[in-house]
DNA sequence: GGAAAATGGAACATGGATGTTCCATAACGG
DNA sequence: CCGTTATGGAACATCCATGTTCCATTTTCC
């Protein structure tokens, strides 16, 4: 009953970003440090227990249930975080302005900032699949679009269709974001090779 | 008693790739079935149960497990078996020949005949990482050298590590075969346009 | 300081994957 | 063609992650 109640206002929480009736502040902070763990540890291991990611969290296996129910929905809310800082990054890379270039280099650099929900993105395609993601923000129609303005200005490969490029953009950053996560490369070299490499593989032929 | 015969024997065949005893042909057909199902349903869903292999080999769970006797057992056997593909793949691409470029145009090409085999490369780590692997075929330091060949020659970008560069090929196979796998891409498609990005990303600056 | 909110932990129920044993049957091969 | 080999399937025990309930304790906040 109760713990029905708050599992739905939980959901309902996690997924407009909207507390429904009040959320506590000790509450969100509960609810960010379990998917901040979450992030964490189901990045480094997909199959990862829900004990694992409480522990990760300083909090109790009850205490994950409290809040999300089953683990689907503690994954749901995982997605809808991860996509809401997409969207954040895409935004604040202001892809409409200069050469696209420019832009992309600046995308890049925000979505790798993204850190170990960039993993996220690229292991669990059901995140970037979601039905209604293209609709809510479109920030992989935004990727595509940008490059197709390149290509139209000249300023990049027209030889190579859009859709590969922008996974090329994705599989280079998932590259870096591993160099310096299993490799120990430092992580501003590791972008400043994707960068380079980057520039290099969108240069127009 | 006889299991664990049975068992040790198997493990021995697929560690070394040779018959201790004497095996059947007909326990090689099935070793090999439950193999090549194992790829293409692992690959997949690294969380598969041995009965969604046993499905896909068309061979019954008890059967598995007379060959396999545990879980670990099988994915060890796969670890060998992909290693060996690999080994046999970098042979054929004949790598001291020629130029360093074409070299790893044909490195590249013979990779992706690997097929769903790359995904189980790329997606546990277990099995590049083997202790001993290096030691044994040296696939991984073979793409090195043959990168810093390139920057001797001047052929090969000298300002990107060469380490860097690997992880680039890789990481353009994966995009390539996903994009064949979950776009529905013709394969000679992507490999191509893997081809055309590899070749502008490796290019001497 | 004290009520309300939030948590931790124990205990329990459940389901799915694993691994094992046994036996009847089918396929293979000399 | 017949003995050996290989297989399928049922039945069983076990383990582990999950999910739920209850209660004592701590923390928050008025």
């Amino acid at each position: 009953m109760e713990h029905d109640h708050i599992a739905t206002e939980a959901a309902a929480a996690a997924a407009t970003a909207e507390p429904a009736t009040t959320e506590t502040a000790t509450r969100a902070r509960t609810r960010r440090a379990i998917l901040d763990a979450a992030v964490t540890v189901l990045s480094a291991n997909h199959g990862a227990s829900l004990a694992d990611v409480a522990e990760a969290a300083g909090v109790g296996r009850t205490t994950v249930h409290r809040y999300f129910a089953e683990r689907s929905d503690l994954v749901a809310a995982l997605g809808a975080d991860v996509r809401e800082r997409l969207h954040e990054a895409t935004v604040r890379a202001r892809v409409e302005e200069g050469p696209a270039p420019k832009a992309l280099e600046r995308l890049c650099l925000e979505y790798f900032e993204l850190g170990d929900r960039l993993m996220l993105l690229f292991d669990v395609p059901q995140f970037l699949s979601w039905a209604g993601f293209d609709e809510e923000t479109g920030s992989d129609r935004v990727l595509v679009r940008l490059i197709e303005r390149g290509q139209s200005e000249g300023t990049v490969d027209a030889e190579a269709d859009a859709e590969w490029l922008q996974n090329v953009l994705w599989s280079l950053l998932y590259a870096a974001w591993m160099q310096a996560r299993d490799y120990g490369t430092p992580r501003h070299t590791a972008l400043s090779s994707c960068l380079h490499t980057l520039r290099k593989a969108m240069a127009a032929s």
